[in-house]
DNA sequence: AAGCATTCCAACCGCTAGAAC
DNA sequence: AGTTCTAGCGGTTGGAATGCT
């Protein structure tokens, strides 16, 4: 990224003068990426002086693991990957960097971003917090749910096409037990997640309602290598909004949601948008 | 067109844990 | 055992880009 010097901020102290701060300059990049290459990664404040550059060990980590790195996957995050978020985060929380390893080519930083500016927005319109149970649940009913749905319909007829051939589904994925905490277990590997849509994973170990192993879990078919494809999602955004909450505050809530914020909020378009 | 507000994200900071000495 | 160094994590900030009036 390059960018203006007076744009720059430089430290101002005599023994800090070295030390850049800021945006990086294509020429820092270059010079990172080189050395890197060259001698390979790690001990980043010899690595930063090795290679000339004026900045911290730190820093030069930084750019290498957010933005340099070659594997790193940029632009904005797919509907799989938005699932896998919400989920994982209403697993670990703010974990971000576990939550990163499950997305290949992510960065924390950028999950982390993600969560803050988006998920963290939309939980604000709703005047309530992002951490809240009533948050998470309505984004467990309706938010995931919608966009399972829709990523099923945008990818239904492509995965059918592209599954390997002979494979049959295996039937109900995970079988309803009345609770999620055992439906969902070990349906969580990352190795199991493929970029494709990760079947099984809205489960949240905290609810036991039963209403979401039912009504949320399509059917599904591993490949060889374990990789979960999904065959057909078994649940739909009617069958979430369908659904009758055990808490009735919540339930009315919920369909306060439906109604008021169907235009925004809500709305697949601005859902998909996100994409 | 200009000014203001908002959004987004790269980069920084402080802190902690573990390794090395 | 204590100190220093390094890597990594999560929270926060600055400013460019974009949208709105």
């Amino acid at each position: 990224m390059a960018s203006s010097p007076s744009s720059q901020r430089i430290s101002s102290t005599v023994a800090e003068a070295e030390v850049r701060r800021g945006p990086w300059t294509v020429d820092e990049d270059l010079t990172l990426v080189n050395y890197i290459a060259e001698h390979g990664e790690g001990r980043w404040n010899c690595l930063a002086r090795g290679a000339g550059l004026k900045r911290t060990g730190k820093s030069c980590r930084l750019r290498w693991l957010n933005y340099l790195r070659p594997d790193v996957k940029r632009g904005n995050f797919t509907a799989d990957e938005q699932l896998l978020i919400l989920d994982l985060h209403s697993r670990w929380g703010n974990r971000w960097s576990k939550i990163a390893q499950h997305l290949p080519g992510r960065t924390d930083n950028e999950i982390k971003n993600y969560w803050r500016t988006r998920v963290q927005k939309h939980a604000k319109q709703l005047n309530c917090d992002a951490n809240s149970s009533k948050f998470k649940d309505a984004m467990r009913y309706l938010w995931m749910p919608r966009l399972a749905d829709h990523h099923r319909l945008h990818h239904q007829a492509s995965d059918h096409a592209a599954m390997p051939a002979g494979q049959q589904p295996m039937g109900g994925y995970m079988e309803s037990s009345g609770g999620m905490a055992t439906s969902s277990s070990g349906s969580f590997a990352s190795e199991s997640y493929d970029g494709g849509f990760y079947s099984g994973s809205f489960a949240s170990e905290s609810y036991d309602g039963g209403f979401y192993s039912n009504a949320c879990l399509g059917e599904t078919m591993l490949n060889d290598d374990g990789n979960c494809w999904i065959q057909e999602a078994g649940f739909c955004a009617e069958a979430a909004t369908d659904c009758q909450f055990q808490d009735t505050e919540l339930s009315g809530w919920v369909q306060g949601f439906s109604e008021g914020l169907a235009e925004d909020f809500w709305s697949l378009d601005d859902v998909w948008k996100m994409q």
